[in-house]
DNA sequence: CCGGTTTTGGTATTGAACATAGCAATTCCC
DNA sequence: GGGAATTGCTATGTTCAATACCAAAACCGG
């Protein structure tokens, strides 16, 4: 039952994100958070007064989909919007957004830090800058 | 415009595995394989005579997926099914098949050394065996 | 300060990957 | 022999991301 492809990076690679995402959707859910939900609520804090076209290009969120992200954001009272000139708005975190986002912090925290936990340390701290060469 | 998100191995993950993917794919359709495909070819070749459960337990694909990508390489020409009882089916390559996997095999075997040549050498043998971790 | 270009926010739609629920037939195994 | 598990499959939903297109506002060179 082993399986082959697991000597080649790249199919590695998408095993691995794979298997983080869906752990990750898995804790973030009890918040009612999607993965790319909590991205934005933690982008937004540390760039307070970004647009969305700001946010989006800081993530690589296309507009077109960060428009339904935000609405939802915003139905659920987690941000408000503020007009920034007579075209764009500033994205900001609403007092229920604040606390939202301080218990995702926690079980982001916890989520990398158990993530890491499983890495073998003689190849832990390798694996950031690795991933990073291959995008940034 | 730096996303400070960047230094959770949590996101470079995803960031890192969602770049690989796009170029992959692109890649892939002048060969007219999603990555999905590309695997299962591999797959099959690597193991003759496999029932497509069998496929889908080892790279993790289920029965509902598995029964559409099927039928697409059947389709295409590409496999073929030779009943091992009255219940499996044993997918083989045919001709056709053969040979897009060749092609698919040099196309991937590029990419992974292109994918590994962006990495710093000093954390480059330690990307496969931190990444197989993380889901193995 | 005018007018073409770019930017912004948005809608509608699509594709890919993956998941769950359910079904009928076959095989497994006590 | 018969209940439990396995196989192949349909139908359907979710999440993430992409394209095409739009109107309005802002930007900027002449």
């Amino acid at each position: 039952m082993t399986d082959p492809l697991a000597r080649q990076p790249g199919y590695a690679l998408r095993r691995a994100a794979n298997a983080m995402m869906g752990e990750l959707a898995a804790r973030l859910s009890p918040l009612d958070l999607r993965i790319s939900d909590a991205s934005v609520l933690m982008l937004i804090a540390r760039r307070k007064d970004a647009s969305s076209s700001e946010i989006g290009r800081i993530l690589d969120i296309k507009r077109a989909n960060m428009a339904p992200l935000l609405a939802r954001l915003e139905a659920a009272g987690l941000i408000r919007r503020e007009p920034i000139d007579r075209k764009s708005m500033a994205i900001l975190l609403t007092a229920a957004g604040e606390s939202r986002l301080a218990e995702t912090d926690r079980i982001i925290e916890q989520f990398e830090r158990d993530l890491l936990a499983r890495i073998p340390e003689e190849h832990r701290d390798h694996l950031l800058p690795a991933l990073n060469a291959l995008w940034r």
